[in-house]
DNA sequence: GATAGAAGTTGACGCTGCGTCAACCTCAAG
DNA sequence: CTTGAGGTTGACGCAGCGTCAACTTCTATC
């Protein structure tokens, strides 16, 4: 089945003129043009455009919406990174209602409000970063095309690489090591090797990818089974490592 | 308490340029400016500033926040309603997030994707107006200076008038008569004449004002407990009263 | 076939809400 | 006094549209 430019924009919101422009960035292609010049859209257009309305809506620009989109073709991965995202904001949501709330119990019972809690939950800047590291990582794991072409075997060995630094980091983190000592950094070093494969990070990437493993807890989890507070380790030893040397 | 520029500018993920840009609009004054040129936010200009950043986040322009800040200058009402629409808001993402796990699912079988399903939620261009009527709703029933103004007699008086047309037409609806009826259109005349008290309502609010009738469970209810339908009979009669008389 | 209105096109322009930068002043700490 | 952090105003430009004009195509009706 598809649709028509007018279909498509009445239903998300939007107006053709923004859908030709996607088109002209090269952002949503349509799917068929007509003889006429008409523009047509399918279901694999719909689901990019849904890709597509999420990021704007976090926030992302137009050139950061197209490097996201480029860097993960697996829908199913997609969406469920999608889902993730949403989960997310509704948590945010969560977090400024409960600040409304409070807001409203001090007001009405003449306390003094802090501005931490009457702002909880309105600053959602950081998303572009944390959206394009979050689809970064999974880019590379699971929808890049190098990760594609590893066999099975490779792709093992290439995870178990990073199973044993997580391990080296939790091992050092018990023994009382210092994130700037040379056997941590050593163990950095190779972790930011291991992501040199797929790609070139830069210092404010290492530096923001440690934030994020502490930020998430998803990733927190991934560190922290190896000892509470290996990731804030990791991450304070890459910030270390990536200033020294990126 | 006080807070300087940046204090809030951090917490609120904006900038301190924003900030006296909002000074300049007249949109957000700080309470004091001190000798040095330096301007200081107190807990009102805290709270004055949640609702701003919450009417950005939906959408709405500068000049319409303004406009429904001076609307309802009754801090604990604002926030009533401020949470109202954060809760909306939450269930627009719950919404989405329904939406994308039915574009999951449907992927992973290979069924065919409906396009409503699929967008579900990612429109929501209609806050603009449906905030300020919302708002200016509740600013002539609770907040206005006019209302403020009515005895409890008045005020008594002026909501027995909207129950009185409200049950008009409930009647009308269950005598089977059609929107476009002298009887049905005489009672669109009060309804809009009862509007007319504190405002000059034009025809896109009054066809907008039906719609909401409809689409807000809340008002829906305030009709429909005439009988089933009755709000949508009363949008439909507001429609033809506003494309005839307005 | 003609007509009218809906549905689409491209291209140009302007708007809004900022963010960045320059040039400057003020404050605080050493 | 010096330096760097924290603030000011003003100017400029940007991103992502929305609006409009001028046009073509499609559809329905007569």
């Amino acid at each position: 089945m598809e649709w028509s430019i007018q279909d498509i924009a009445r239903l998300a919101g939007t107006t053709s003129r923004t859908l030709r422009h996607y088109d002209q960035l090269g952002l949503l292609v349509p799917s068929r043009v007509g003889g006429n010049g008409y523009r047509y859209y399918d279901e694999e257009c719909l689901v990019r455009l849904q890709r597509i309305l999420l990021l704007r809506q976090l926030g992302l620009g137009l050139p950061a919406i197209a490097e996201v989109l480029d860097g993960q073709r697996d829908t199913v991965a997609a969406l469920r990174t999608h889902l993730a995202l949403l989960e997310q904001e509704r948590d945010r949501i969560a977090r400024q209602i409960a600040s409304v709330r409070t807001t409203l119990r001090k007001t009405e019972e003449g306390e003094p409000l802090m501005a931490e809690e009457v702002l909880d939950g309105f600053d959602h800047t950081r998303y572009e970063q944390e959206v394009t590291e979050r689809w970064g990582r999974e880019a590379y794991e699971r929808g890049d095309r190098w990760w594609r072409s590893l066999s099975d075997a490779e792709k093992k060995a290439f995870q178990q690489q990073h199973l044993d630094i997580a391990r080296d980091y939790g091992r050092a983190h018990q023994a009382g090591a210092h994130v700037d000592s040379d056997e941590v950094q050593d163990i950095v070093r190779r972790h930011v090797d291991w992501l040199s494969v797929t790609m070139n990070p830069t210092k404010e990437y290492v530096i923001g990818l440690g934030e994020m493993y502490v930020a998430d807890p998803r990733y927190t989890a991934n560190y922290d089974r190896h000892g509470e507070g290996v990731a804030a380790f990791v991450r304070d030893a890459m910030k270390v490592y990536a200033e020294r040397n990126l």
